[in-house]
DNA sequence: TGTACATCAGTGAACGCGCGTTCACTGATGTAC
DNA sequence: TGTACATCAGTGAACGCGCGTTCACTGATGTAC
């Protein structure tokens, strides 16, 4: 039997990773085992434990590459978005929303149980970048007067951090019927949403797009 | 053996759902089973099955339970705000966020997967209530001059319950470590967060309230 | 270039466990007469 | 009030299943000489 085509894989460890998100994409994170990953990359059920320490050392990877690849989204689309500040706050929250959306395996992963033990060293405090992002992003919304600069940042950037999980979280779980069906239609809604209550909170009246937003909610 | 404290029991259908909140309470969902719930209302294993068709019957009924109970707060923190209807939004969100706080199992049961599949015919349409609610509070908001009347109330009430959820969850699940640790604790919190991100839309300046809670949320 | 050998990354059999669910049973309860 | 009986709500044994994990193994690979 020849085996080359499975044996001395060229990198099951990246093979099996994108098995598992497989796996939590069809059956949600309850409905994950290493059998079925290992399944799903054409592999025997023993062949994961060469890569992974056990299931939850696997959640966690996963888990802290969705938390990487979330920050790098949201650092994209915050240098695309230019310099003004306000643009470059909504640009971060939708990019969140979409990234969520687009890849539920991933955010599903981030947010499993698995990861409230920090166990992989390496990227320890993931979260805290991201963190960093949303506040640097609400001071200088601050500085540049387009949001209130009384308001304590720290509260602000939470409030737009419960905004975003919330609206990724609703639009995954779906209890809601009114949200559009694919990944894509939501886009221009995470926008108006964002920039409606985000918008309102500066001192001066509204951004020239604020007011507009609300036609291509209905889309 | 004297059997009658367990045999025949009373409710024993009560106990059990009191038992399986109890199981998630510490377990989470990932850890619920029928067995583990049957102990910790101190009958054999095989009892539930005389109350519920199967697993996924125990958790749609405390589901749709925690549904019915976070309206009815909603509706109960409504009416004690009185008639200012931006008291009345304020008072919804923040009953929204406080209830999923103190009943993390609640919380949990109501976002399991088994959710999706509506069986228990009874209650079909538990979120719509809520969703109503949340939607009337919006509008009449925007009638007082409170919000923004040309912004689609529809899109306002998406922003809202995002908003609050996404806290709720944030706090549950706790990736965010500057958050209070205990329910009690996030009130003030929860309240200054939806002040903040809706005050700021009247396209009045603020209310007198509106600019004094910075002090609260760092209680 | 060829050979010997250590290392690596697979295999498949096997383990024990907790689980959901079923079943025949039995003791308690409520009701008809 | 007392008795016969149907119904109800428990029990505990048993089933099969999928799972995580371990283990001895073996074939492929890379390297030293």
């Amino acid at each position: 039997m020849l085996l080359s085509d499975t044996y001395h894989h060229k990198d099951l460890r990246r093979e099996l990773m994108g098995g598992a998100l497989r796996v939590i994409a069809i059956d949600g994170l309850a409905g994950l085992s290493l059998r079925k990953v290992a399944a799903s990359a054409g592999v025997s059920h023993a062949a994961p434990y060469h890569h992974f320490a056990d299931k939850a050392a696997l959640v966690r990877t996963l888990g802290y590459e969705g938390l990487r690849k979330l920050d790098d989204r949201m650092a994209r689309a915050e240098a695309v978005a230019g310099d003004d500040p306000g643009e470059r706050l909504l640009a971060i929250g939708t990019a969140y929303v979409l990234f969520s959306a687009e890849s539920p395996a991933y955010f599903l992963a981030m947010g499993a149980p698995e990861m409230r033990e920090p166990h992989p060293a390496e990227q320890d405090e993931e979260h805290g970048e991201t963190w960093e992002r949303l506040v640097s992003a609400v001071i200088a919304c601050q500085s540049a007067n387009l949001l209130e600069p009384v308001q304590d940042p720290t509260l602000l950037a939470i409030g737009l951090w419960s905004l975003v999980e919330g609206l990724a979280r609703l639009w995954c779980t779906g209890p809601l019927s009114g949200l559009p069906q694919s990944a894509h239609g939501l886009e221009p809604l995470a926008d108006s949403i964002i920039r409606a209550m985000f918008a309102g909170m500066r001192p001066t009246p509204a951004l020239p797009a604020a007011t507009s937003t609300t036609a291509s909610a209905a889309s």
